[in-house]
DNA sequence: TAGTGCATACTACCATACAAGCGTCGACCA
DNA sequence: TGGTCGACGCTTGTATGGTAGTATGCACTA
């Protein structure tokens, strides 16, 4: 078994359809598989070294979360950027958001309170070496423990596809330390407000960070227009 | 194409998988298949005159909304109720559709609002002749209407699958017209709030709506026991 | 030359067959 | 009689073949 104390990433899951379907996830956010791009199954199942039936499962499980989209009988496409959908997006997330760190000023896990600490600090050595991937991958680690604190890991569940959405415009907007480091030191300004109890500080803090992500938003569609869609 | 005057379903989609999907979330909210029974590919597959292919993805599908859980090698079953899941469920529905009927209060879509009215009228008639299923279906119409009106119908897909779990719960809790009628009462106070652009009471209303929808929720955990997780 | 119909190569989709893992029941043994 | 081991039947998971539908490009026509 590999040994994962040198990344956050977690070993591949069980069934082939899921470690394809993590994998290509994988690929996708980081814009590797670029928007606009054709899927096919055959290729697929060929370089993974599997069949098509995990493949195609795993392209079905993408599809639920418009990540791609699949055409019948005509292929399969990896969803572009819609400035639109991702400003609706932004408005779900931080209806969640906001409401969760809202109850954790009422009552929060202390255990996933220090976890949040290592978390940041780990997230900011990230930050600080421009790895993209493991800066995201913490950042995720960060919302999951806030929800998780404020004893509602469903809320996380129900912010997840979104985060995938905007961790992919992300990776346009955050080309170096100097794009990340400000995002970690909202996540500690959000936590500064939960420790006091501060309601509307915290809901306010993480509307504001919410904000921030997409604030460079229509300026990479300027600059990447084959990412969007029309 | 079929007409659906006389009817709020939808006619079936596409594909087999889809179809099939289709028609065992019907079956899992309206709790003819009762949470705890095992479901067999094989079964559903000779059933519906299919292979097991499509079934298996429909299966894969209903696991991704937790209305099944699918045990490796094992089986698959109905997931029993959650008391605590449907608690965090009502929290994170009401931070996302109290943030929509806010929304809806700066502005909201003419043609949207004179659905609703439609809608209201017809659910109305759905719960006079005690029809659980119209009766939902036209529930869930008003809150894709009240969605789509504020311009973020993203909002409907982030409490859709949300909404599948609390439905099953109101199948226990809506034993009559006298249940049904005092919630499309709370929906008619809801449009109120909106149009005269309280958000405020809006958000309120909204808020007690879904509170009230799990209002009985212990009792009938007492009365059915045995759908419910420990 | 512009336009139309057809052959072809691709796709997703479904059916069938096989493999692998888990639980259960029964035979066998102490 | 109590306990242990093993074979069988069930499940999900994967591989492969075949079908139907769509886009594309080429030959043919006006």
């Amino acid at each position: 078994m590999r040994s994962a104390v040198n990344t956050p990433f977690p070993v591949s899951h069980g069934s082939a359809a899921q470690r394809i379907e993590s994998e290509l996830r994988r690929l996708i956010v980081a814009l590797e598989l670029p928007p606009g791009v054709r899927l096919s199954e055959s290729d697929i199942a060929e370089r993974h070294g599997v069949s098509r039936q995990p493949v195609r499962e795993a392209l079905i499980g993408l599809a639920r979360t418009r990540l791609v989209e699949i055409q019948p009988q005509r292929g399969t496409v990896v969803v572009k950027i819609s400035v639109r959908k991702m400003m609706e997006a932004r408005f779900v997330r931080e209806a969640i958001e906001t409401a969760v760190v809202r109850r954790a000023c009422s009552s929060f896990d202390r255990q996933s309170r220090e976890r949040i600490n290592d978390l940041l600090e780990m997230q900011e050595q990230a930050a600080r070496r421009d790895d993209h991937a493991a800066f995201q991958r913490y950042d995720e680690l960060f919302h999951i423990a806030l929800a998780e604190g404020a004893g509602c890991p469903l809320a996380w569940e129900a912010v997840q596809d979104i985060k995938a959405h905007m961790d992919r415009v992300c990776q346009l907007t955050l080309p170096g330390p100097e794009a990340m480091l400000p995002l970690i030191e909202q996540h500690r300004t959000i936590m500064s407000a939960i420790d006091a109890k501060d309601e509307d500080n915290a809901a306010e803090a993480m509307r504001r960070h919410l904000t921030e992500i997409l604030r460079a938003l229509p300026q990479v569609e300027a600059e990447h227009p084959e990412l969007f869609s029309s």
